[in-house]
RNA sequence: GGUCAGGUGUCCGAGUGGUUGAAGGAGCACGCCUGGAAAGCGUGUAUACGUUCAUAGCGUAUCGAGGGUUCGAAUCCCUCCCUGACCGCCA
């Protein structure tokens, strides 16, 4: 959510940086509703001290003993008009609300303008894709022939977008998150955290996800009204829901192993084929709670934490900033890590990595207390990817494949492993 | 799942319709006292929103959440959530 002041105060100039993402903010219809208000929220207030001096004023005079009668008619006067302003504010603030709660983040100043996917911009790159003699296999193909991923399976089971996994490489999925989350722990002083895998939907709003996108999510059926989380950044982040921080205590750096749990509504037809877009993938998250000053250079070293993992695996990739039109609703700010792939000889998302400054803390009320200071403020909240465990064997097995459709374990995956080099091809 | 008991400020804890945003205590901050400290004494100590240049004043709301009764609700009624105890079940 956008600071409301802002958006009173300066609502030409909001309007202007949103539509370089691609929103257009219907400033006519919202300084009709905050004109509006504004004087009945003067007069609501107004009645309502009314009342209550009267009220203190009838309780005064009962205890006395003495006759309130005239008081109280004075009440009944203006009484049926405070209950009017009520209702009016009451549903004008909602109205009010819930059209700021779809409106998205503002693109900090660094981020490049444009439309599409085309206009992001790429800051570097690292490794270099690897050359064979023979033509690669994408991971379905080396899949068949190492085994063990089972498409058909999984959909008995569930359907499309499943995958079941078995042997060496249900073992290298399992290494892969331990590797990242030593990593985290170990070397980038971050907290390890389980949370739960099914949230509210205070939580889905407080990241962003709802109300806009609920088509993406799996809601639970029952008398309870809870989600499958989409990725850890939810539960996780909420930790922070309605505290108040010290500063001392800041910054907070979380990582947990997540399944998340996605719809892909409206991603009909891309990626069927392989492990890329699952219904569920297993994903290890960055979390960060900083001070607002703090914030971009967080962006940077979380982007590098997740980084960090491809250069262990020495699988090459490359960093994009994500333009404007591309960003996700929440974020101010987003590098995407992307992967090398030779199955399909590019580069794909294995990471996104955003600061959302204080938009994620507004909606969620995730505050800090300055040292010496009376007043709260607003934290910023980032995460990132590091990275998506699917996409991650993926890529080492499109990456470390070799001739005969065997696959190398990465030096790194093998202490995980029981010390195995190779998984040998047995088709 | 069943029965019972509860959810009040940073914490403990009072408060069953009326000058209650909320007694009292602890903690914390500042001041006094002290050679210094402790003790003691004094003062202060929630959040959000609105108004506003203002994190100054003023106003409103908030005692788990939401609704209701009332001139007035922490206190009464309804629904839900959570916590604890016991029973059942279970990884």
């Amino acid at each position: 959510m956008l600071d409301p002041k802002l958006l009173r105060n300066d609502l030409d100039a909001v309007a202007e940086s949103l539509r370089s993402r691609g929103f257009e903010l219907d400033k006519g219809a919202f300084q009709a509703l905050e004109d509006k208000r504004k004087a009945l929220q003067v007069e609501t207030e107004n009645l309502q001290a009314e009342r209550k001096r009267k009220s203190k004023e009838i309780g005064i005079a009962k205890a006395k003993g003495e006759d309130a009668s005239a008081i109280l008619a004075e009440v009944e006067a203006f009484g049926d008009r405070l209950t009017e302003c009520e209702q009016a504010l009451a549903a004008l603030q909602t109205e009010l609300r819930e059209l700021q709660l779809g409106i998205p983040n503002i693109p900090h100043e660094s981020v490049p303008p444009g439309d599409s996917e085309d206009d992001n911009r790429e800051i570097r790159t690292w490794g270099t894709p690897p050359q064979w003699e023979f033509e690669p296999l994408d991971h379905v193909d080396l899949g068949s022939k190492v085994g063990g991923l089972d498409f058909e399976t999984a959909a008995k089971l569930s359907g499309s977008r499943f995958a079941v996994m078995s042997g060496p490489l249900a073992r290298m999925q399992r290494a892969l998150i331990q590797l990242m989350l030593d990593t985290h722990i170990g070397e980038h002083d971050y907290r390890e955290v389980y949370v739960p895998y099914l949230v509210n939907p205070d939580s889905l709003l407080g990241t962003g996800q709802l109300p806009k996108f609920e088509e993406d999510l799996y809601k639970l059926r029952g008398e309870r009204e809870l989600y499958l989380i989409p990725t850890a950044e939810v539960p996780v982040t909420n930790i922070a829901r309605d505290e108040i921080l010290n500063e001392e205590d800041l910054p907070l750096r979380f990582t947990a192993h997540t399944p998340c749990f996605r719809s892909e509504a409206g991603s009909g037809g891309r990626d069927v084929r392989g492990m890329i877009r699952q219904h569920q993938f297993e994903k290890v998250e960055l979390v960060q709670l900083v001070k607002p000053e703090a914030s971009y250079e967080a962006l940077e070293q979380l982007t590098g934490h997740a980084e960090a993992i491809l250069q262990k695996l020495q699988l090459p990739y490359r960093v994009v900033v994500l333009c404007s039109g591309d960003m996700g609703f929440s974020a101010a700010k987003t590098y995407d890590i992307e992967v090398w792939l030779p199955g399909q000889g590019k580069y794909r998302e294995i990471s996104s990595c955003s600061n959302f400054e204080d938009f994620q803390a507004r909606r969620m009320q995730a505050r800090y207390r300055p040292q010496g200071s009376k007043k709260t403020e607003l934290l910023h909240t980032l995460n990132g990817s590091a990275l998506a465990v699917g996409r991650c064997l993926v890529a080492v097995m499109e990456n470390y494949q070799q001739a005969d459709g065997s696959i190398l374990v990465p030096e790194a995956l093998r202490p995980y492993m029981g010390g195995l080099e190779r998984i040998p091809a047995t088709a």
